[in-house]
DNA sequence: GCCATGTGGTTGAACGCTCAACCAAATCGC
DNA sequence: GCGATTTGGTTGAGCGTTCAACCACATGGC
């Protein structure tokens, strides 16, 4: 027998674009204003948080990628953003030859350090300010079950 | 008094990753599916769906930015793809002449057809096989509530 | 040891998006 | 009516991402 298409029903169709447009919406205005603000992508800003997180403020080039849940090709090219802005240098793996380490510049930690406060504040007030405390919660479980879910597959 | 920022305590934090991670990934995957299987990336597709949807499935190009979300600029490029490849066609506006009506072709009618089952499944394997009913309606609860916060700033 | 395979990372082309500048037509104010 | 402003839409440059191809080094089997 033919497989058939388990077609969305109306709820589930609300449910889809909804998210849909919320995530894109929300994610598309917190670019803007990082951009904006402290002259980067959402995405660079993620990485120089994830360095900063890091021990001594460093990491291995597939870590990163891993951390920031980006292609290789991806980071590689960010990266070499990062470092002719000033804010990441690269350097050699002592212990892998093939190996590359991405370090947090002491610029790229005061951009950092100056574009924090005001991403954070609009995470909240685009995000958080919205949703009641249980919604947070849901929102939560939602996301870490998916991100399970999607991993798995 | 300086105004203090008012960061994420550790809960939010982890809902804010988690929904970022998901959201991304789940993007990425429909993404990367949809251009495998039918050639176009996911807001080409959108577009098709909602022209497919119109009434005599044309719509004023303002119109479908409005209703895919996107700038007039990006629709202007996406459309100028789409009728490339044949699938949309514009037509001049009888009744405002600074106006273009975005039809969808025959061409991108069954092309459409063709993608949708396939991209349906993957929406319900990779979102809605994750999520029990209550997690359903929550995330769609969420969804709208995000769309009209993210509408009135 | 040596070859085959796998892993870490980079590169360049193609593509989609953003932003600002721009043009044309419609609408507003008087 | 007529100039000023607004609206609808396009354009091109610059940027970030993807994909496939690639190089260098590491690792496993024999």
């Amino acid at each position: 027998m033919v497989v058939m298409t388990r077609w969305l029903d109306p709820d589930e169709q609300r449910t889809w674009r909804a998210f849909l447009t919320a995530s894109r919406a929300l994610m598309e205005t917190l670019d803007r204003e990082l951009q904006r603000d402290a002259g980067m992508p959402h995405a660079y800003y993620e990485i120089l948080v994830r360095l900063s997180e890091a021990p001594e403020r460093q990491l291995r080039m597939s870590d990163l990628a891993e951390a920031t849940g980006s292609s290789r090709s991806r980071l590689s090219h960010a990266v070499a953003r990062l470092e002719a802005a000033g804010w990441v240098r690269r350097e050699e793996c002592p212990t892998d030859r093939r190996g590359q380490i991405a370090v947090l510049t002491d610029d790229g930690f005061a951009t950092l350090a100056a574009a924090a406060p005001g991403h954070v504040e609009g995470v909240r007030r685009h995000l958080f300010d919205a949703l009641s405390p249980a919604q947070v919660d849901q929102l939560r479980r939602i996301g870490e079950t998916l991100v399970d879910h999607l991993r798995r597959s």
